[in-house]
RNA sequence: CGGGGCGUGGCGCAGCCUGGUAGCGCACCUGCUUUGGGAGCAGGGGGUCGGAGGUUCGAAUCCUCUCGCCCCGACCA
């Protein structure tokens, strides 16, 4: 491609609206175009390393048997009414000039199990992987981060349709074999990390991370170890327990209705305070989460423990039936208490608020002093223990999910097939989702520096971006047409930037952009007989390549020996 | 949905407080010079000041409403 007719508008400015770096250097770098919010346009450059990272997708999902269809983004309502999904907040909704009502698809399991019930009818028409890369509409409350989160992009969704659960199984393991190898090419540092399979049930789900600043996600990462924060677990530190006492004892503790009020007043460690967590169920019962007092109340396992969806207490709700907010506690309370593991049967003395305004107890002990059901409802933190390795939560980009469905989708929608002795079975489902702006996005982040992207060489926009100085008609710009017609010929993927301007823009714009090989090919090498090559990654100066007929070639060579 | 911020030429901003008819840098166009790290000189084009209403002799500026965008949080099949 010759830089002087490609559309790849440079800027030297951020634009003043953006945060992360994957949005700015999008923004700079001339691949991307925000239209409104969550809405954004793949100018040329940034259209091309989508489509890199689409054909690394479609390679290895044909290579586990994956059929690629293309199924509408628009799609009846009745449709969508049949499992009940028709009123998540997120739908797109419209309606078309009959008034028949319309969404826009968030995924594609409804359209692709209504298909799936009516062209798959025996056991032998199963397994099947279908897979399509297509848009999705998310009316999502708030698009963020350039191409990160918006409400309109482009989405791997395969789907695996088995006899059974084995099946499933066996599915699943190919998705995760194609997943690991779409990361790995993609070039990303990316982790399987269990995630949570959520109110839907399903019997298991993974998410892809790649670790990266402007991530909505959170991690938590040791040797061996990698789990989504919503789900990860580990041993606590440890904690420095009050003395034990026979008996509860209560303390003035004036105003203190913080573990850091608290546990200056009484002058003890936060890790010896029991926090209370007061929760109204879906079902309307009132509960009494307790954590250490250090420790955080993790919302995706305490409503996996209570086994049902829940919401914090008012304070109205606390004074009625638990004790003036500030000062709450699980000795003598009427409510059931939900104790996390990390204080089950430890030696010493706990401080719980005694349910009585500017008092606390100390000396408290679980089972002794109130009753209680065990569960782990905490968040992990950095320095807790799995394995004897301390974990450390990194902030990371969820770049796919693997899910095992189930029947969740075949049964409502009569996705059924006759096994082998007549018998009508539901379809096992999984579905599986990859956002490759997200893989684009996650590339930049992790590989960017104070001049620009450096790409990953499998999905850069172009592999070579051939520098040519010098204004027309000049002996090196006629060299370096010729070295760019013979690089084509090889077949290599080639930017030649032949645009009338100084070395200055020209060198700056291809840090900008980042195509991981660099040749410049100026007066100095017609002088000396030699091109300069620059490896994008880490700005590294290569050996100069002889200026001759086999400079293609040796170009194409170096190119193949960078990582 | 709660909180905060911002809308002035393609981009980044000043002007607003204290009303007087819009300016700077970059980019763009023409010419000449320049060509190894975002060049110089000269000339030039481009703006309903997000929108509507109001106050006023006069509104980018003051008032009211409204739309859009960004950030934090909530939410996230």
């Amino acid at each position: 491609m010759r830089m002087s007719q490609l559309l790849l508008p440079t800027e030297r400015e951020a634009p003043a609206d953006a945060q992360a770096l994957s949005h700015i250097l999008g923004v700079r770098a001339g691949l991307v175009r925000q239209l409104g919010a969550g809405l954004w346009t793949w100018l040329p450059a940034g259209l091309r390393v989508h489509q890199k990272i689409e054909a690394i997708i479609r390679e290895e999902m044909n290579a586990i048997g994956g059929q690629e269809l293309l199924m509408p983004l628009i799609q009846p309502r009745d449709l969508w009414k049949k499992t009940g999904r028709d009123q998540i907040d997120e739908i797109f909704s419209l309606s078309d000039r009959k008034g028949a009502e319309l969404v826009l698809a968030m995924t594609h399991e409804e359209a692709v199990t209504f298909h799936v019930s009516q062209l798959v009818r025996s056991y032998r028409d199963l397994p099947l992987i279908l897979y399509q890369l297509q848009l999705k509409g998310r009316d999502e409350p708030r698009p963020r981060a350039g191409v990160l989160r918006t409400r309109e992009f482009i989405m791997k969704d395969s789907y695996s349709f088995d006899r059974d659960e084995a099946g499933l199984e066996a599915s699943y393991a190919k998705h995760i074999e194609a997943y690991d190898r779409i990361f790995e090419r993609s070039g990303l540092e990316w982790y399987r990390v269990e995630s949570d399979v959520g109110v839907m049930g399903g019997s298991g789900a993974h998410e892809y991370m790649a670790p990266c600043p402007a991530g909505e996600n959170e991690v938590a990462l040791a040797p061996g170890y990698a789990a989504n924060v919503e789900v990860a677990s580990a041993e606590p530190s440890a904690a420095t327990l009050g003395d034990r006492l026979g008996e509860p004892a209560e303390v003035s503790t004036p105003g203190a209705k913080t573990i850091e009020q608290v546990s200056a007043a009484l002058e003890l460690d936060p890790t010896a305070l029991l926090k209370a967590f007061p929760v109204v169920t879906d079902s309307d019962k009132t509960v009494l989460a307790v954590v250490r007092g250090d420790h955080r109340v993790n919302e995706f396992k305490l409503r996996t423990a209570l086994g049902e969806g829940f919401r914090p207490a008012t304070d109205e709700e606390i004074s009625d039936q638990i004790g003036p907010p500030g000062f709450i506690g699980p000795v003598s309370i009427t409510i059931p208490v939900l104790l996390d593991d990390a204080v089950v049967g430890q030696e010493g003395g706990w401080v719980t608020g005694a349910n009585s305004r500017d008092l606390h107890l100390v000396g408290v002990e679980p089972g002794r002093d109130f009753e209680f059901e065990a569960a782990d409802i905490r968040s992990v933190e950095d320095g807790d223990v799995v394995d004897g390795a301390p974990i450390r939560l990194e902030a990371a980009i969820e770049v796919g999910n693997i899910f095992k469905l189930g029947t969740r989708y075949s049964e409502p929608l009569g996705a059924t097939f006759l096994d082998q002795d007549g018998m009508k079975q539901d379809i096992v489902m999984g579905s599986y989702g990859i956002g490759p702006a997200r893989i684009a996005a996650a590339a930049i982040e992790q590989n960017a520096d104070e001049k620009g992207i450096a790409w990953p060489k499998s999905i850069a926009p172009w592999q070579i971006e051939l520098v040519a100085l010098g204004k027309a008609g000049s002996p090196e710009l006629e060299a370096a047409e010729k070295l760019y017609g013979e690089l084509v010929a090889l077949g290599g993927d080639v930017l030649f930037d032949d645009r009338d301007a100084g070395p200055g823009e020209k060198f700056t714009d291809a840090e900008l952009l980042g195509c991981p090989l660099r040749i410049t090919l100026g007066k100095r090498s017609l002088e000396s007989g030699a091109l300069e090559v620059q490896a994008r990654r880490g700005l590294a100066e290569l050996d100069p390549i002889a200026l001759d007929e086999s400079s293609a070639a040796v170009i194409l060579e170096t190119l193949a020996q960078l990582p």
